[in-house]
DNA sequence: AAACTAACCTTATATAATTCGGTTTATAAA
DNA sequence: TTTATAAACCGAATTATATAAGGTTAGTTT
């Protein structure tokens, strides 16, 4: 087997389904389909495939942060105590399940975790540090607080992907 | 005018309409006004109401960065030489325009913007690290690149939103 | 209490999604 | 090169959904 078991790799007209979806995830499918000369039924064929492939993971609606109380952001540094390696185990559990902490990566060169926090507010902020100092393993960590989103959440630029495994084209 | 110039605050079931696009945003109404105890018609009405007033700006796919060549991912900090304050206006414009820069944020403490990039290598990591340290008016930067992605894009915490401006409910 | 407004429901119409059968095109084998 | 096979595609029919219009209720204001 020197592929990928189900399916077949997305090829040129697939990647343009993707990013018309990444853009516009509401766009009727007979206008997707005129988007990229294919009549209806094939495209759908297609969307579907990629839904069951794994390479679509879902939809969803774009919400303003601002507009909604979610008008500050934060990054948090958090090192470890690394006395056990359940440490990083019993972090990740609970960080998950902070519904302010948006994202949180493992990082290398420095630190060990990098935090992204959406808040109400700076009060919001104080409570919820309050929090993450307390979770198990925190030694010390470091807030920047963002003063203006120049960029956020861009798309994949699927112009640019490498060929996952073989031809894409 | 003590409130918004058009259209009320968002209630209850404006939120719940929220949180599940915000989860599902290829929901069909059908299905939406049935989870909020609503009439298709009042439903999408509350939805254009939504989308024109703007606290939804959008819809999109959620793609699998991994599967498409972008399992790479990196933060830079970056570090200015203030001069002068257009640098940071040079910068940005600069900046937005690379397509694997992700996410720009200014931030408060200790920097200046906080980049994040999606990446298909590390070889492509060392062409686009080329391209930011050339940009206008940078002085310095630091990588961290992603071992592991703890928690993603979670949706903003509606349950935990600050009443924009008066009641909410 | 009456008038007004806003939100809602029901029904009818238009549009889109989905399914199915058949055709073309590409791929592989003989 | 020819033939067999599979994949992708198209068009038409069906089903479901979105959209629009008219009327009703509930809440507010005067």
């Amino acid at each position: 087997m020197t592929q990928s078991a189900k399916g077949r790799l997305p090829d040129r007209i697939d990647m343009t389904i993707l990013d018309t979806l990444q853009k516009d995830g509401r766009i009727s499918n007979v206008e997707l389909a005129k988007k990229v000369n294919l009549s209806p039924s094939p495209c759908i064929d297609r969307v579907r495939k990629l839904e069951q492939d794994g390479f679509i993971e879902g939809y969803g609606a774009r919400l303003n942060a601002s507009k909604l109380g979610f008008g500050t952001a934060a990054f948090i540094q958090v090192t470890l105590d690394r006395t056990t390696g359940a440490v990083f185990d019993q972090f990740r559990d609970a960080v998950v399940k902070i519904p302010q902490v948006a994202e949180c990566h493992m990082v290398a060169g420095g630190f060990d975790y990098l935090l992204k926090l959406r808040l109400s507010s700076m009060e919001a902020y104080r409570g919820v540090l309050g929090l993450i100092v307390d979770l198990p393993g925190v030694l010390q960590t470091h807030t920047y607080v963002v003063i203006e989103q120049v960029k956020q959440d861009a798309g994949l630029p699927l112009k640019f992907a490498a060929a996952p495994e073989g031809k894409t084209e």
